[in-house]
DNA sequence: GATTCACTCTACATCGTTGTAACAGCACTT
DNA sequence: AAGTGCTGTTACAACGATGTAGAGTGAATC
């Protein structure tokens, strides 16, 4: 028995579609009728069903963000952020979250709740190149990252290549000459293991550096235990490093912390970097360079593009945004003041620019 | 133009009630039938509307789950156990961020959603026991955490009292004597901050130590960032101190990169303990002791406890549960090896339990 | 042969809201 | 005086599904 329209209206005597025109905010009202409305809205404790409102008009002002897993904290700050930036369009975010599961994936985009949400923002894991069919959905679509290249949908993406470049040139310009790779995917061919790893290589080559195929660690899972495993794993097969690039920042703190458990000073004996930026290694000891794929910035030109979708831009083509990432030079690689984190390099579509500006780490 | 029952039923030539059992599970169809109606949905492409769903049957088989803030870790972990248990009821969850405002919780209560989902897990952080009548609501509710007591709701609430008891006893047989505070708000009589400082008193006195004003830092929010500046400000102030308690793991993790940019060791000069137990403090260097409150068991519980009021166990009691805590020793309080965690205590509901339980730290 | 029952399917009302069209009343034009 | 335009309100038909009740089968029971 929940208060409906129809109850207001019989209280306030009027009828159900004024109720509506008052709680919608139609300005054609006697304000005398408005009050008499409100009154019986208030007296009876009446909440718009969304429900019946979301049928009726086709729209329910939700989005969905799909994300592999909230306890990775990329995707933690991530949602943050997008759920940030959708309520500043009135938006509220339904996050689903597919478990790096292929299939959780393909249901997502099979569009089961198709209704529920008038849009999707999509980051997916498993689903690559190959599964580009099932991106061909009829409901406003937004991917994130670059599993799928040409997938008919609005791109939000980072600079991968460049920046993993980056960061790769970063170490090798502190001397270092034995830069392993952490979170290599092998056969992979598009997605960001692949992409980072192609940066890491150019980077090397760049550097005048040999690669050598006993520096690349293997971790499916990028967590901070796999982070820590593989660290482990190629040390004590006595691989001989100076320096570990991780494709994330969660791998990062796990390969810190199985250098730690050797007794290996970072960065005296191994310089580290990580990828993603998150809070986390603006903290850890010693704190840890990363590279800031402009998570703020992804969020919310996702969130602006999938606006843009859902307003019915169908004509517009599909679209590539890619923000500028930035390599933070923290303890890990250098000496720089605790708290500070010193931008080394803006990495931009066009390349890679060098930059001397100081930024707060937070 | 989306297609619906009505043009599914006209191309299987079926009325659409028939679709609808068909989609429905419904057992008693002809097996022809099924096959016709299976094979105009798989022509058409058809999507059950989910809203038109819920409006007819008043379910949505969503729940809310409304906590301050995802890039804090505890909730982002809280997030994924919560969404993991309700899956399996085959329930969503939408997740709503309150942004520790208290505006923004007292919209989550007063449902303006109301007949979005079918029911409320709710975190306060800013809402307390003045405002337990906003907790009178006509929807199923659980509520997390101890800052409203005698809400006419279910609880899920944690040993907090007798688990930073525990925790302050474990700081102090290391021979510690100046336990530092992190995260204390004076003035507040209930809520995590309250009782959490409450057992760390009751702890000081079992161990006979004395009260010091000055070890109680104070930390409105409770973030890495809040924690390292409280820290650094009883630091810099002089403070003797050879032991901290924080009260979360983020600030745990905030001490000690202030600790660590003032060259203090830990735990050789300062042993360390967190709140919460979350998967950072497994990684940290050096990994840090806390309080395991029993998330798993949490979120669990909750959603267990609110899938049964969404049944209809209105005429049942509010209950209350509190899970089982336990202290986890790492390195930050003593010589455990590495990438373990010993269980040093196992606090329940009636008071401190001592048991030699080795668990592994993940 | 009549009655019961299980199976298969349909017609219709309904969930709670909003869009559309229309109407009455009044104040202006021209 | 008729026409125009604005205001304030209403009746009615949707939106797309499901619950209810019941109609037609054919087989089994008495």
């Amino acid at each position: 028995m929940p208060v409906t329209m129809h109850d207001v209206a019989v209280r306030a005597g009027v009828s159900i579609k004024t109720v509506s025109n008052v709680v919608n905010g139609y300005p054609h009202i006697r304000p005398e009728t408005r009050e008499r409305v409100e009154a019986a809205i208030e007296h009876l404790g009446y909440r718009l069903n969304t429900t019946a409102r979301n049928l009726r008009t086709r729209r329910t002002d939700m989005i969905t963000l799909a994300v592999p897993e909230l306890s990775l904290p990329y995707f933690a700050e991530l949602a943050d952020s997008v759920i940030r930036s959708a309520e500043q369009h009135g938006l509220t975010v339904l996050i689903e979250q597919t478990s790096a599961s292929r299939q959780r994936e393909v249901e997502v985009l099979s569009g089961r709740r198709r209704h529920l949400t008038d849009g999707l923002i999509f980051s997916p894991l498993e689903l690559g190149q190959e599964d580009i069919g099932l991106f061909s959905v009829d409901f406003p679509l937004v991917v994130l990252g670059e599993r799928v290249f040409d997938a008919p949908a609005d791109h939000v993406t980072m600079n991968n290549v460049e920046a993993a470049k980056a960061a790769t040139l970063h170490l090798a310009s502190l001397g270092r000459r034995r830069i392993a790779l952490i979170g290599a995917h092998e056969g992979e061919e598009v997605g960001s293991a692949a992409l980072r790893t192609a940066g890491y290589l150019q980077g090397l080559e760049e550097a005048g550096l040999p690669y050598d195929p006993a520096l690349m660690g293997e971790a499916g899972l990028w967590h901070r235990a796999t982070g820590a495993e593989t660290m482990a794993r190629m040390l004590d097969a006595g691989v001989e490093v100076d320096a570990v690039f991780a494709l994330n920042d969660a791998m990062a703190l796990g390969a810190l912390h199985a250098l730690h458990a050797r007794r290996i000073d970072v960065p005296g004996d191994v310089a580290l970097i990580g990828f993603d930026d998150i809070d986390d290694v603006k903290y850890s000891v010693p704190t840890i360079s990363s590279v800031d794929p402009g998570r703020e910035q992804i969020a919310r030109t996702a969130v602006d593009l999938l606006v843009e979708r859902i307003a019915g831009s169908d004509g517009r083509g599909y679209r590539r945004v890619v923000p500028d990432s930035r390599i933070v030079g923290r303890e890990s690689t250098g000496d720089v003041p605790i708290g500070d984190g010193e931008v080394i390099a803006a990495v931009q579509p066009g390349g890679i620019e060098e930059v001397a500006v100081r930024a707060q780490a937070s």
